[in-house]
DNA sequence: TAGATTGTTAATCGATTAACAATC
DNA sequence: TAGATTGTTAATCGATTAACAATC
């Protein structure tokens, strides 16, 4: 069945930054490309820009470059943005409220459809237009909804109990906020989002002038 | 002068791991570990555990593994974790509240002490008891309080001037949350959180069952 | 002393960069 | 056609893993 090759996350991670300056070329009406051009932009190697596409696809060609607007939508259609994936928020607090906010989410088709919180004074209220639900029923949420992504903004101490239930009902994918590692079954996705990780790394960077740094993602 | 040897980045993001993983021993009143112990916690293998840690000098002791305490307080000192880090935090929305209200930051050193913002109606406001100031009076507290790191949880049409403006008041590390890559002088060191590129990158794990990652921070 | 486990060197593996023929 | 730039192979570089002598 066609493709066999494996793709290194390496690789994948490199995607959405892509797609982010292709995206801002087209908003400066820039409708055309080299590998040359874009790293000079992205601080990157020409090299491995056509090796990374290349992975997917002759998405350019010789002579010319790439199509900005072709290459964008490409790169889209691999993450999966040409997608809607149905979001949950588990955690009302500080941070999930924040993300509930971030409209750019939408955009790319992660569309919130649910706020679960424990706390019966949150349970009722409204998010930009998402309802906090009691965690109760967020079994019976899940899956009738068919939810696809659910974003752990809650305290660490039950993240792992709610990952595991969660994982059970048939989500696909967990965006983790929580200082906790996730093992589990691998028809569930985990992506964590480390942040004292974040902040540690940087204090090292600030006392360590000489660094090697080999990429942000 | 000593040492001389070049530190990837690739370790050093997972140092925080590491010193996450030895809290958790110590919490557990454990107080010694080997490395072929460790990495069947945290599901890599012995043999980088030892090479990482090398890079430091050798913590561990032959036929006895290594002290958690010990090696936990290395760590964080490797890190910088023993120093104070004084920090603001530059817009005070959802997500600018959300960090101010982590606990957990103080406990490693960081310590905030301003937040800002151009909102008149967050100016006065207290979170945590760490005041919201106008940003008028940032360049002066800043150079006056000698702060080392600003958390960028402002929109991102104004991060790239803020930034050069927090690096030209000498702020030693800017820590970015908005989907804008920042070109500074070397004397700035940047750690991004870039949260969409995560969520993308799920998509991607989601739809692709076949993957090859490498390793998660 | 015998057993365990490190520190460290050597081997392997994978990722990045360079180079260039193919081709628009 | 000549020039530009890709797609792709080959070379290099770096990171991970394996192996084992040193040593507690």
């Amino acid at each position: 069945m066609s493709e066999e090759r494996k793709i290194s996350m390496a690789v994948i991670r490199r995607l959405p930054r892509y797609y982010r300056y292709l995206g801002e070329l087209i908003d400066n009406d820039i409708s055309r490309i080299s590998s040359r051009e874009l790293s000079e932009r992205m601080k990157v190697t020409a090299s491995q820009i056509r090796q990374d596409l290349n992975n997917f696809g002759g998405f350019g060609q010789q002579g010319y470059g790439y199509n900005v607007e072709y290459l964008h939508a490409e790169i889209g259609k691999i993450l999966g943005l040409d997608k809607t994936h149905k979001m949950i928020i588990v955690g009302a607090g500080n941070l999930g409220q924040a993300l509930a906010n971030y409209q750019s989410f939408e955009k790319r088709g992660f569309k919130l459809i649910g706020i679960f919180d424990v706390n019966p004074r949150l349970i009722g209220m409204t998010i930009r237009g998402i309802e906090v639900y009691d965690i109760d029923v967020m079994e019976k949420f899940v899956k009738e909804q068919e939810v696809d992504i659910a974003m752990l903004t809650m305290p660490k101490e039950n993240v792992r109990e709610t990952a595991n239930n969660l994982a059970e009902w048939g989500i696909k994918g967990l965006w983790n906020f929580s200082p906790v590692d996730l093992y589990l079954p691998k028809h569930v996705q985990v992506e964590n989002v480390h942040l004292s990780h974040g902040l540690m790394t940087l204090a090292y960077k600030i006392k360590d002038q000489s660094l090697t740094e080999n990429e942000e993602d």
